[in-house]
DNA sequence: CAATAATGACACTAACAAGTATCATTGTAT
DNA sequence: ATACAATGATACTTGTTAGTGTCATTATTG
C-alpha cells in the first residue's frame, strides 16, 4: 500500500544497454530489501518485488530464476558490499565506532532479521553474512589490536565484538529502538575498550 | 513431508472436559514451534499446524482466531514460561552458566529467530520477549553481582550479559554451530566473569 | 437422561500468488 | 539495414491456503 510499492515501471522499452542491464539488476535487488523487510520473505510477493522495483514480472524473471533466487542474490550482494566498503581506520577507537555504527545501521539490522529468520532454510546465506560481517570485523579489531596495544591484548578481539554490539543491538533487532546517532556510537565504543582496558590512555 | 506432518488426529471425539481443554491448547501451541521455526510463520500453513497437533483445523480455529493468533499465543507461553521457570540459582558463576546454557537451547533460539525475524510484523512480541527474557536476565544478575561483589560492580551486569551471549550466541542464531553442552556453558560463563573481574577468587 | 459443547471428517469457497504465454514495441548489436 | 534481445502490458494457468459450513458422533454437564 506504501508509495513504493504503487509505483509503476518508468524505464522505457527495448533493449538496453549491457551496462543498463547490470544497472536494472542493482536496481532490483536494491528495491527488494524494503519489501523483504515489510512483508517477511514468505509473504513478500514477486508483484511486490516488481512493483518496488519499477518493472514489471516478466523481467524480474529473465533476471533471476525465482523468488528465491532474488532473495539470495540480494543478501550475497549486500553481504559483499558491506565486507568491501569497510574504509580503513586510524585508530582502534574510530574502527570500534565505525563497527558499532554500522552495524546498526537499518540497512545491516534488516538484513540480519531476514538472514536469521530464514536461517533454517538459507543456510548459505547465514554463512556467507556471518563471514563477510563478524569474522571480518573481529579480524580488523584484532589487528588494530596488536599494533596499538601489543600482542597479549590479541584475545580480547572477540570480547569486544561482543561489547560492541552489546544490549543495544540486540534491542536493535527486535526494533525495540532506533538506530543508533555517531555520537552514541562513540561513546558505546569507549565504554565498551574501557571496560577491556583497551582504551588509550589519552590526556 | 516429515513424520510429524503426517501425523493424524489421535484424539477421540466428544466433548472435552475442562482440564482437557486447557491440555489441548498447550498440545497444540507446543506443536506450533516447530512448524513455524521449519518453514517460517509466512510459509507455515494452519494445516501444517493442525497435523502437527494431532487435530484437525476446525478445532485450531475453535480455540484461536486465526493463523496469528496461533503465532502470538505461542510466544507469549514460552516467553512467559521462560521467565517463570528460572530456578534461583546460588552463586553468580551458576546463574551466569545456567543462563548460557538456557539461552543456547534449541527452543530459545528458535524462538528468537521467530520473533527477530517477525518483529517488524509482531512488535508487541518482540517487547514481551525482550521485557521476559534479557531485562530479568540482567536484573537477576545485577542482584548477585550486588550481593556477592559489591555494590560498585552492579554496573556490570549488562556488560556481563552481553558477553555471555557472545559470538557463540550470535553464531547460534545464524544456525552456525550447535546448542552448547553444560560444560561449554560453564566454561564460557567463567571466562566472561574473568573478563569483567567478576570471577571469585577461589583456591 | 436430556441438552448441548466440542470434536473429527471432509467438502467447499474465495482469494491470492508463482510462474508462463503472447504480442507489440523499441533499440542494440552486427 | 536487419535480426533479435529485452522489455512493458496483460491475461492466463495452476496450485495453494485461510477460513467456513455441515453433519454425525461423543461425552460432559446440569
Amino acid at each position: 500500500m506504501s508509495a513504493r510499492e504503487a509505483a509503476r515501471p518508468v524505464r522505457k522499452r527495448g533493449r538496453p544497454t549491457a551496462i543498463e542491464r547490470v544497472e536494472r539488476r542493482a536496481q532490483i535487488l536494491e528495491a527488494a530489501l524494503p519489501v523483504f523487510l515489510d512483508h517477511g520473505y514468505g509473504n513478500a510477493t514477486v508483484d511486490q518485488l516488481a512493483t518496488a522495483a519499477r518493472v514489471t514480472k516478466r523481467t524480474i524473471y529473465s533476471y533471476f530464476d525465482d523468488k528465491a533466487g532474488v532473495f539470495t542474490a540480494m543478501v550475497r550482494t549486500l553481504a559483499t558490499t558491506v565486507s568491501s566498503d569497510a574504509p580503513d581506520a586510524d585508530t582502534l577507537e574510530s574502527l570500534a565506532t565505525r563497527i558499532v555504527y554500522r552495524l546498526n545501521s537499518a540497512e545491516l539490522i534488516g538484513l540480519h532479521r531476514l538472514v536469521i529468520g530464514e536461517s533454517t532454510r538459507f543456510p548459505e546465506l547465514a554463512r556467507t553474512l556471518h563471514d563477510s560481517g563478524d569474522s571480518r570485523h573481529i579480524a580488523r579489531l584484532a589487528d588494530h589490536i596488536r599494533s596499538e596495544r601489543g600482542q597479549d591484548a590479541a584475545p580480547r578481539a572477540q570480547p569486544l565484538f561482543s561489547l560492541l554490539l552489546g544490549e543495544e543491538h540486540r534491542k536493535r533487532l527486535l526494533g525495540l529502538s532506533p538506530p543508533a546517532t555517531a555520537a552514541e556510537a562513540a561513546a558505546h565504543a569507549d565504554r565498551a575498550l574501557a571496560l577491556l582496558g583497551l582504551l588509550a590512555e589519552s590526556e
